[in-house]
DNA sequence: CAAACAATATGACCACCGGTTATTTTATTT
DNA sequence: AAATAAAATAACCGGTGGTCATATTGTTTG
């Protein structure tokens, strides 16, 4: 009975071309400008089709969202693991996010984009307990750690101060990347400087 | 020749008619399933002479994320007059915000919601000069305050300091508002716990 | 006062798009 | 090979942002 595991692979295999074919309109059109009948066009379907395996648009575009938070989760990962001290991880996740924003703009912009009408919450945390993926997480860990080996403030709460971290952290970069054509050309202000003045005073903040 | 002053006043007097129409909707529906069908009908105009008013939809939108932003810096001014640190003056600033945050929802909306698709940022930027309406100039001013007064770290630029704050808080007020109830109910924490966890963490970072 | 002129306002209209559905095509089973 | 199920299609619908020819209102001038 292999019949029925490829007919699984075939409609995997169509669900990824869609998706990947959505990305890339995505990508290059943004959310609005994208239209439902290109991304049929670049996957070599029919729009009926795409409603086959995708109930609407913000739920494919819920995919790409997908796609994003694991690229970042498994940076967040790498970028704690290399590290022994908890502060330390800290920083490397601020890190990695920052090098996220660089090497992966498009993902980058989708998670940036991405509000909350896209996909109801429950589907949001679906999604991230069904593909093991939660950067919150790497994030609370690694404060955990530090309050442990001494080089994070005892009287931080690792939760809330993981959810404070990374809620700033993105609104730093969500500025950044509105802003910043307007930071270097109109105020001669350096991204990378505005950074490490932002880590700075993180440090500062939760450094024992 | 008075006459042209009153065209001018009835002029002015419509625009704010569209805006306060404009405004209704959107806070009742959000941007997207807010109609101009609807504006007009509640401005008691038909469609076509919103477009002798606004160009479109986003500029209209424009019009209202203007009353948001003019609405915080008044907000931001009286906070930051109250107190004489320049250190309080920021953490005023920040109350502020969140005060704003809890009771103006609707303005906050239309400010996070805001996006750069809506205006250009030429126009942006012309809109707070105009209006005389910038509450980054409010924190900068504060945080050269606070190096003077001694009350915050010499070691801090103050025009990029000032644009960290503003990004976080606006960055940790977004997920606030977006994951309300997840927090709440999901998770069983306190907003008002997180922001002051949050306050402590900068007042860490940031104070000498 | 009336005719000419300018301004303001209207509503019918267009193009586009997300989403649906009846129909056709393709694959599987009997 | 006929019957059945699954997958794909293309025509279609409703709604919406935006436009434009036309009408209405108000102002100026002879």
């Amino acid at each position: 009975m292999g019949i029925s595991e490829r007919k699984e692979r075939e409609k995997q295999r169509r669900i990824k071309e869609i998706v990947d074919a959505a990305e890339k309109v995505f990508f290059s059109k943004g959310f609005k400008n994208a239209t439902m009948e290109e991304i049929a066009e670049k996957a070599e379907l029919s729009k009926g089709t795409l409603y086959l395996y995708f109930s609407s648009k913000d739920h494919l575009y819920g995919q790409i969202m997908k796609r994003s938070c694991k690229i970042l989760f498994d940076r967040f990962e790498d970028a704690a693991a290399q590290r022994k001290l908890g502060a330390d991880k800290v920083d490397a996740i601020g890190d990695a996010y920052y090098l996220f924003y660089l090497e992966e703009q498009d993902y980058f912009n989708v998670m940036i984009n991405f509000e909350s009408k896209h996909l109801s919450e429950e589907d949001f945390v679906a999604m991230k307990t069904e593909e093991n993926c939660n950067p919150h997480a790497v994030l609370i860990d690694s404060i955990i750690t530090g309050i442990k080996d001494g080089s994070i403030r005892e009287d931080v709460k690792p939760v809330e101060t993981a959810l404070i971290l990374w809620s700033f952290t993105t609104g730093l970069l969500q500025m950044t990347s509105q802003k910043k054509d307007l930071l270097e050309k109109g105020y001669n202000m350096q991204i990378d400087g505005i950074i490490a003045q932002a880590c700075n005073i993180l440090d500062y903040g939760i450094r024992k």
